[in-house]
DNA sequence: ACTGAAAGAAGCTAACT
DNA sequence: AGTTAGCTTCTTTCAGT
C-alpha cells in the first residue's frame, strides 16, 4: 500500500496541472486581484462557492503566492526607471556576494533584482527621481564595493507587465 | 474665479505628497493587497474607516494603479526563466518596432518588457520550461525579426522583488 | 466536483467631533 | 481629518445533488 504520506519528498516544487477554469481565474486574479468572489464567479458562469473553493485551491496548490497592490512610482516623484547590469570580480568569497545582495535589495530604490548567468552577474531595476540620482544609486551603492568590476546603466523609457512572478524561494 | 474645473491641463502626471501613514498603508497592501480593511486598520492602529478613506483616496491619487495576484510559474511547469537583451538594427521605422513589440508582449512566455537607452534597445523577462524553449522563444519570436541585430540571453538563477511597479502609459 | 442557502464578517456611507 | 454606528454586501461554510 503506498499512501501519499510519507512517500513524498519534502513535499515542495512539484508542479501541477490546472483545468481551462483554473487558468481563466489565474488570468483574472492577475489583472484584477481584488475582485470581489460574487464577480469572479460571475464573469466565469459559475457559482459563488465554486469560484472561491477554485480560487483556496490554487493558494493552496502554490499557483497563486500572494497578491499585490501596483505601485505609480512616477506620482511619488520617482519618475525614472533605470536598469542597471553588474559584473563582480571574479574570485569573491560567496557569502560576501550573499551578504551584498541582501543589502542591495533593502535598498528603497531597488524594484527588483535578478540573478543570471551571463554576462551580468546581476541586474538591478530601480525607480528614482531624475537622472542625478540614478548616478548617486550607483556610485553610493554599486561600483564603490570592492567585488563590483563594473556596471551599465541603461535608462527605462517603456515597462510593460503581463502578471507578476513569485520570487524565488 | 479660478475654479478647479477646466483650469487644469489634461491633469495627468502630477506627483502627490503622502505622508507617513500614506506609506504605510502603501507598504503593507503592497505585500499583502488582500489584507481585509479591518486588519489594515489594526496594524496601523486606527480606525477602519480612516484606513478605508486612505486607500481610497491613494488609488484615486493613483499611487495604487491595481491590484495583482503573484504566479509561482514554477508551478506551472515553467521552472526556468530568463532574461534577453535585444538590439534592433539602426533606421528601422518607428511603427514597425511599435508592431513588434506589441506582439511581443502578448506572448504567454513573456512576464516583463523593458524598453532601454543604452546597449541594448530592450530587453524581455521570460519564463518556459527549460532551456530549450529559452531557445525556441528566441529563435521563433525574435532573432528572426528582420530588424532584430542580436540578442543576447541570460540565465536568471534567483528573482527577488520589492513591490510591484505599474506599467507606465 | 459543483451548487444553493444561511450565518457571520467585512465593506461602505453618513452624520458627528 | 478622524471617529462611531448602522446598513448593505460579500465571503465562507455546509448539507445536498
Amino acid at each position: 500500500m503506498t499512501d501519499a504520506k510519507g512517500d513524498l519528498p519534502p513535499k515542495n516544487l512539484q508542479t501541477v496541472e490546472l483545468d481551462e477554469l483554473d487558468r481563466r481565474i489565474v488570468r483574472i486574479l492577475s489583472r484584477e486581484g481584488r475582485i470581489t468572489n460574487a464577480d469572479l464567479a460571475a464573469a466565469l458562469d459559475i457559482a459563488p462557492s465554486t469560484a472561491h473553493a477554485r480560487t483556496r485551491s490554487l493558494v493552496e496548490r502554490g499557483v497563486i503566492r500572494g497578491f499585490h497592490a501596483s505601485v505609480d512610482h512616477q506620482r511619488l516623484g520617482r519618475g525614472l526607471q533605470a536598469m542597471i547590469g553588474v559584473t563582480l570580480r571574479g574570485g569573491t568569497r560567496h557569502d560576501s556576494i550573499v551578504t551584498f545582495i541582501d543589502e542591495v535589495k533593502q535598498l528603497p530604490q531597488v524594484l527588483q533584482l535578478f540573478f543570471l548567468g551571463g554576462p551580468d552577474d546581476f541586474m538591478v531595476h530601480i525607480a528614482v527621481a531624475d537622472s542625478s540620482e540614478v548616478r548617486q544609486f550607483v556610485v553610493e551603492n554599486l561600483s564603490t564595493e570592492p567585488f563590483v568590476a563594473s556596471t551599465r546603466t541603461s535608462i527605462i523609457f517603456e515597462y510593460h507587465r503581463r502578471g507578476v512572478a513569485a520570487a524565488f524561494r
